[in-house]
DNA sequence: CTGAAAGCGCTTACAG
DNA sequence: CTGAAAGCGCTTACAG
């Protein structure tokens, strides 16, 4: 026994009025407000009336939902991306459709069933914004989109493939400040899957030049297998970076296990991938972390999106600065 | 220079047929595979052509998307139950609108917003099943729905109102066995938000009754605030429960500061708000934990969903056993 | 097995 | 300031 669902119509009758009318009081252009404007108003409450999207959507050949592809969305990294998303897509009024990737294979297939919904526009975070399948297929198809923790593509001058990111060199400055700042000199990378290669990539290389800047010897880099090696003989890192908290917390276990002491045997600190902001003085109360501003990236990348579909000027991308929350774990090291 | 998006007008041009065989081959009713079918699937592939959902969706008054509402996004619990949810959905074709809620007031705004798509039904895990003005609306919408987390509520009978959750009764007798079988005889139980109300309250119900049963002392209940007084003198807990891993990983910090040894002090063990089960070894590696099958949680309720939305026989809650997980922090008592 | 036609709910020029 | 009419892309009886 559903309930009959009111229309256009059924307001336009009760109001004593044309269709045209309802829809230009309902997208607000057209007649001044005058009583006819409140009488519609008084009609439309009453009967409960919802514009139908697919009506609407029907005239622009696009829904007015916003796609979203993350990773894996067990990852609170990208699950709390995904929450501010929501929140400013909210905000525009516009709805929120997700699916998740994985490897560059089902990221197209994402980005092919959104495609498949009419989504007005995506945003993304996919492994490696340099060389994706999907992007390609999303330029292709001329949907815009907003790239979130990817670095923007170089096609992105044309306006298309802009991103929101932490701003890499200013989290490679920052983490060298930390490190020295603790006394730190040697400090090891554990790889960590969190991060997208992209950003990865420019993080690493500007962290190699500020070490060579300050005669600091180079990172190391290794596998988590590998770290019973790598923390072996002289030379070895008194500080181990990973890419993500969820890593870090595996590492910590892994620390534990070889018998090394955090931060007394050995110091860490966390990167980008960070646990939802809100959650992570709970389940990372004393890790140290180069936190992403997930919040202002969502808001940021909605607020791109927005502009792209509106076919505003071509949006410029937004390189966000990381936030430093100390933990005991960066340790001090005593000269 | 957006691309023209082809419409089935244009495989009907091109295929030389007319738009109703179109039709009928993509829904695959109608002709049998003849000749005709191929030639419309081949000029199909060709333009790349993809059913708008708008025109669809005009006919039935609903589109083909499940609406999930769920509480906080940054809860990796909830998080690894979307994932579940999306990853579902995805195997009917249909796609996944996330709206979140919080208060019991947004709640109701999240519905709101996912009733304004359209979406076809709704899966959500709400405050408190038993009284929800949310579930409310969606009864008097008639809007078929799922609760997931949630218990069946009273009008469940006539087939609305259904859930997939964790058995509670079960989850009470694990937990049982489980301080028995380590020696422990006294368990405190840490208000923790994780768990939704209707929920936690029959847990707590019939965990109360089985110890009773089992000649143990009932359930110390205290905030976290009030840990300290908790633990001291005699009859105090050598074990605490709490609803969900992230108020457990708090838990275990709060233990720390206050200088006693998990688990050679004092015990813990988490329940039900679990972390994304596949990140669980990293980020919660010694906690035990009674889980929730998350991913069986989320294809049972999307399978109840859709069966609802089909209009198949009202369709029966599933009460899911629980997952035993485990870890140091459990301890073991000797006698 | 196939096609012509109506209609789903809305918006948008176009007349008044 | 307002209304009549066309049309967005699709499905669905209804005829052939």
């Amino acid at each position: 026994m559903k309930r009959t669902i009111a229309t256009i119509r059924d307001v336009a009758v009760h109001a004593g009025v044309s269709v045209s009318t309802v829809s230009r009081v309902i997208n607000g252009r057209g007649p001044t407000h005058t009583e006819t404007t409140s009488r519609v108003r008084a009609v439309i409450a009453e009967l409960g009336f919802r514009p139908n999207p697919a009506g609407r959507a029907l005239k622009s050949a696009r829904s007015d939902c916003l796609g979203v592809v993350l990773p894996a969305l067990s990852d609170p990294c990208h699950a709390g991306t995904l929450a501010a998303l929501e929140s400013a897509a909210c905000g525009y009024g516009r709805g929120v459709m997700i699916a998740c990737g994985g490897g560059d294979d089902s990221e197209c297939a994402a980005v092919e069933r959104l495609l498949a919904h009419r989504v007005s526009g995506m945003i993304l975070t996919v492994c490696d914004a340099g060389r994706s399948d999907a992007l390609a297929m999303l330029d292709r198809e001329g949907v815009p989109y907003v790239l979130a923790h990817n670095l923007p593509r170089r096609s992105a001058e044309s306006g298309v493939g802009v991103a929101v990111a932490t701003d890499p060199d200013a989290a490679a400055l920052l983490l060298v400040d930390a490190m020295t700042g603790h006394g730190h000199r040697v400090v090891g990378n554990v790889a960590s899957p969190e991060q997208p290669a992209d950003w990865a990539c420019r993080f690493a290389d500007t962290l190699d030049r500020v070490l060579r800047a300050r005669d600091l010897p180079p990172v190391l880099r290794f596998d988590r297998s590998a770290l019973r090696a790598a923390l072996a003989g002289p030379g070895a890192p008194s500080l181990l970076w990973c890419g993500g908290a969820v890593t870090a917390q595996a590492l910590l276990r892994d620390l534990r296990d070889l018998g090394r002491m955090v931060p007394g045997d050995i110091a860490v600190i966390a990167g980008e991938g960070v646990v939802a902001p809100d959650l992570a003085p709970d389940l990372a109360p004393d890790l140290a972390v180069i936190a992403s501003p997930t919040g202002a990236i969502g808001d940021r990348a909605v607020e791109l999106l927005i502009a792209a579909i509106a076919g505003d000027d071509p949006v410029a991308s937004v390189l966000l600065p990381p936030q430093f929350w100390p933990g005991q774990t960066l340790g001090t090291v005593r000269r």
